[in-house]
DNA sequence: AATGAATGAGCCTTCATTCAT
DNA sequence: GATGAATGAAGGCTCATTCAT
């Protein structure tokens, strides 16, 4: 009858993200076919039922979590970038910057967004490309305009992606722009899984060698015309 | 009497390649976790005990399988590169349109071999990993004739701030070209997957796109520098 | 609305009896390999998982019978013999007669005890020689008593040719009154198994049976009156 | 086209006893469930077709090795006692250091004899009982002369069980001795385990460790110097 | 006389999910 | 708001047993 001896009631806010931070810790550690949903209720510290009465089924609580964790990942190399009209290597190395930090600092919310925590077919794969795509697509409209930029002659290099970019999608240029993206992504999450395996590795040199390869070539580390950050 | 209508009763060496291209399909199909030996034994169209016999459990047969699929692929690419005292670009071009049209022939092989089909924690991840690192240490083979070879001493591959050179552990290079050759890898592999989903794309496009961007860097794609198949 | 009809949801500790007896009675009808979790599990009335979840694998579950079972039967034959300043034979009696009563009482229970539910190297064969050994423990330290107390030094239990003594190990006396105890056992191990299978046999007569055969032995042993081989 | 090469093709008994032996020692190291034809025919050399094939099913070939050590255990023991007409004390004593000594000698056979390698509800388990019987039926013919013999005053203690012995099954004095004997074949089956598990233990000594608890106490049997429940 | 090839059937175990309170 | 109790469904693995040669 004495109420308020152990007050356990706690808002739907708070609950829900206990147990989507018990979730991720989970899926980081076993991957998400590995990870039982009786390890997530008592690492949160709540029982199944709850679980199942705030967030769904497995799936989408697995959903919600990318959601989550891929929404605070592209802030913060949003934020990173601050200045869409800023030079294009500057925006490119602002962003791997943020990235890696982000990603060095977050190692869970790493894991379950890149391909180390669940496979194809699962139904989120779309879910969890989706902010591949975003980036991608960010990526792809910094290139883009450099990449544009060299197809007339004369244009300024350096141009900032002020005015609309029409060419980004689609045929022409833009699939080859996509490619050149996708293969940028992919080499930073190659990276990030190194650096995140590595130790002694810091977020600043883990971009830095990325940026370096990624903007002065590798065959121009021959002729040691290094890009250097600012 | 009637005989070729339905043959049984093979030999083990046939049925074992049946089992295991069966098996490459479900594993590429649902992944490692989500693949039953239900679905492989009836693609293969052997009962479950058979599998077993011959195979042994679930775990070696997915490790027989990515065994032979890596070592099927790391020929593929040793075969293309064919002469390893070749110029080190022709080198990365050959290996690099071996990689791109072995993985477009067989997309089953390379889902199994790229972190698709398994996520983290799995056992065989190490067994995975070693085709990844070697061929990450071929191309860093690669990249260090480059790097050592042309540049001469003195350049450095690893970015880095201006300060005191951090570059303390590892032989000198080695961890700069180390990160590098991930970084190309994990773009390949990016831009596998991506061909793999993208019709219309021919292993030599891809190849050529990837070669760009590692060979010219995107910095001088502006320059219009760009890297052009032999 | 009508309740007492169907009683689903007891409490957990009702449902580990449950479990634990229908285990107990499967394990006596068929053995433990033989014996399946299912038919357990529908013995019971609950669903086969449940049976994990409280008692955890099949084994354990056997180990647990065992462990309940050879309880009882310690306590029943502890509250038999009741006094332990008794005179010894009063003391065998008393447990005997208990031993026979409970034996006759719950023929599962001792069907799952006594060898005829488990085979040698299953992994509680350990757990289950416990109680044996603790019994001829007993049944040794009455015998100790009586030979020790009542013979006097130099009286042996063992026998032996007539050149020098054989024994060697153990302290003293112990090791013949081990090898006493254990034929002790044996043998109702062997009348309770009789018992059990002959209708019309009552425990005391049963009982009697054995101290007749035991104590007149004995009894004589300590007189020296022995026997020895020609 | 050569043959004599390699004559494989032994008779018929040969290969029967060789899967025989093969079966004994694997029933006796994991049991009758736990052994499986696969290690047997690999034991023996053969393949598992063949064993079907001379032996029968699983539970043949093991109702067969029991068949075929009883015989022999029992012929060991009847030799032992070579002359019915002996006192039976002495032949009680030729009885059980026969036992003893061909179980020391047979440790393979006395596992798959005893309860050790078999549980209740096997379907052989009343062929193993014939032997258990067919012994503590010998044992009771001689307790019989030595019990019937006291039921009557003046009667030699010793006289031979020459003349016909219509008492010693059915009821009176029948059951009781059958108990008796049961209690005494128990003992010694108890004994014989703990001899094969005790290093250092001789056959002789066992015996009359045996010979001593038994007949100490059955001769007192013969005095009327019973003990008596209170 | 002997075997390589093959399987039907079953068992232990796990897990996401829900019901009733 | 929160939970103890309970389960349907499925998956990995093994084994005695047989067919075709």
């Amino acid at each position: 009858m004495a109420d308020g001896v152990k007050v356990r009631r706690l808002p739907r806010v708070v609950r829900e993200r206990q147990m989507m931070d018990a979730a991720v810790t989970c899926f980081a550690r076993h991957g998400y076919q590995s990870a039982s949903m009786d390890e997530i209720a008592e690492l949160a510290g709540v029982s199944k039922p709850l679980v199942y009465l705030y967030l769904g089924s497995k799936e989408e609580l697995f959903t919600a979590c990318i959601r989550r964790e891929a929404g605070a990942l592209l802030a913060a190399v949003a934020a990173g970038v601050e200045d869409r009209s800023r030079p294009a290597d500057e925006q490119l190395w602002a962003g791997l910057l943020a990235f890696f930090t982000y990603v060095a600092d977050h190692p869970d919310a790493w894991v379950v967004l890149s391909r180390r925590a669940w496979t194809q077919g699962e139904p989120f794969a779309g879910e969890a490309s989706r902010m591949r795509e975003e980036i991608a697509a960010f990526v792809a409209g910094l290139i883009g305009d450099v990449h544009g930029g060299v197809a007339g002659p004369g244009v300024e290099v350096r141009g900032g992606g002020a005015g609309p970019d029409p060419d980004v999608h689609g045929g022409g240029v833009g699939r080859g722009v996509d490619a050149l993206a996708l293969a940028l992504v992919g080499a930073a999450e190659s990276l990030a899984d190194w650096a995140a395996e590595t130790p002694g590795t810091t977020a600043r040199d883990t971009a830095a060698t990325l940026m370096n390869f990624a903007w002065a070539g590798l065959g121009n580390l021959v002729k040691s015309e290094r890009w250097s950050p600012p």
